[in-house]
DNA sequence: ACAATTTGACCTCC
DNA sequence: GGAGGTCAAATTGT
């Protein structure tokens, strides 16, 4: 059923490009908010994220091993075929409610199918924002360990159209305002109610920052490629759309569904287009973007007062195992 | 009335 | 036995 398997190093890199979508969701947001010497230093704060994970994220696409091979394995087999740690799991999970036996634990907690952090701005102190789909709160736990309590969510269409997706929420230890989702399973339902999107109220940071968005969208269907070229996107009230079809994720929707109509092939390393991040190209123009938001928000320009890009470059040398950013000040 | 959430209990794995 | 995941009755919200 479930076509869309997940290499560990595929969904670290959703993972990571999610979470740069959802930072600039939070910089939309600051940019929004009357600007005053704290949302400056939050913008910036957020612009060195976005830049640090998004050239970690061209690193892992770049390198890593396993998102060649898992793109070769999915071409041939579906999830339960596919070697991962999450592969006693995945299998498992993707049928829960067909066990034999009631609370019965369907695995361990080492599966991690997608691991996002998105912060709570725009939602609310309750949980990270809507993600494009409908969720079911059944359990929250306390986690050893943890401050904050875990909670759990099903898809709401589990019952009726037999949906596998489940996902868990934490909020961070260090930073309350950051939640970690992990997605679990695919959605295999069809919500036919949109949810509610936002508008920015100004129309020219709304554009700027949809074009700024539209660079950092994340599609499962091609997540080497939306990396290496991030594709424009289209925002798509459908939260779930057909199979095959890309997924883009709203400005307003940073949260990653999930391996939701996952992909086929990614591109082997090294990937097409990252000498032009390395050139500044794309990355001058995250800048920009944000740059032009500040200035029709009144706030500094940030791409020469805070972080000029000539003071960053791709470290073309990166470690492909590495997780730490690669950018380096020449 | 129906749906969503809360919460304690239960279950499995380590 | 503890920790984490799930169930399901009770409660709350719309």
């Amino acid at each position: 059923m479930a076509e869309a398997g997940e290499s560990g190093g595929r969904a670290r890199l959703v993972s990571e490009l999610v979470r740069v979508q959802d930072l600039v969701h939070r910089l939309e947001l600051q940019l929004r908010a009357p600007a005053d010497a704290a949302s400056v230093d939050l913008c910036r704060q957020l612009i060195h994220q976005i830049v640090a994970l998004t050239d970690r994220s061209i690193g892992m696409a770049r390198c890593s091993p396993d998102l060649a091979a898992a793109a070769a394995q999915q071409q041939q087999q579906p999830l339960s075929g596919a070697p991962s740690p999450l592969s006693d799991a995945g299998s498992d999970h993707h049928q829960p409610f067909l066990r034999a036996s009631p609370k019965k634990r369907k695995a361990t907690a080492r599966w991690t199918n997608q691991q996002v952090r998105v912060s709570a701005a725009g939602a609310g102190a309750e949980g990270p924002a809507d993600d494009g789909h409908s969720w079911r709160k059944y359990g929250q736990k306390d986690i050893l360990g943890a401050k904050h309590p875990r909670a759990y969510y099903r898809c709401t269409h589990r019952n009726s159209q037999n949906c596998p997706a489940t996902k868990q929420v934490q909020r961070t230890d260090d930073d309350p305002s950051l939640f970690d989702v992990v997605y679990h399973g695919d959605h295999t339902c069809r919500p036919s109610a949109a949810p509610t999107r936002r508008t920015p109220h100004n129309p020219h940071a709304q554009a700027a920052l949809q074009g700024l968005a539209a660079r950092l969208t994340v599609t499962t269907d091609d997540a080497i490629a939306a990396a290496a070229a991030l594709p424009p996107m289209t925002p798509e009230p459908d939260s779930c759309p057909p199979r095959g079809a890309s997924s883009p994720w709203s400005l307003a929707s940073p949260v990653g569904s999930d391996s939701n109509g996952c992909a086929q092939a990614v591109s082997p390393c090294p990937v097409p287009g990252y000498a032009a991040w390395g050139s500044h190209g794309d990355l001058q123009e995250v800048v920009s973007a944000c740059a032009a938001v500040s200035d029709l928000q009144g706030l500094p320009a940030l791409d020469s007062e805070f972080m000029p890009l000539e003071c960053f470059a791709f470290d073309q040398s990166f470690d492909m195992g590495g997780v730490m950013p690669s950018l380096f000040y020449p």
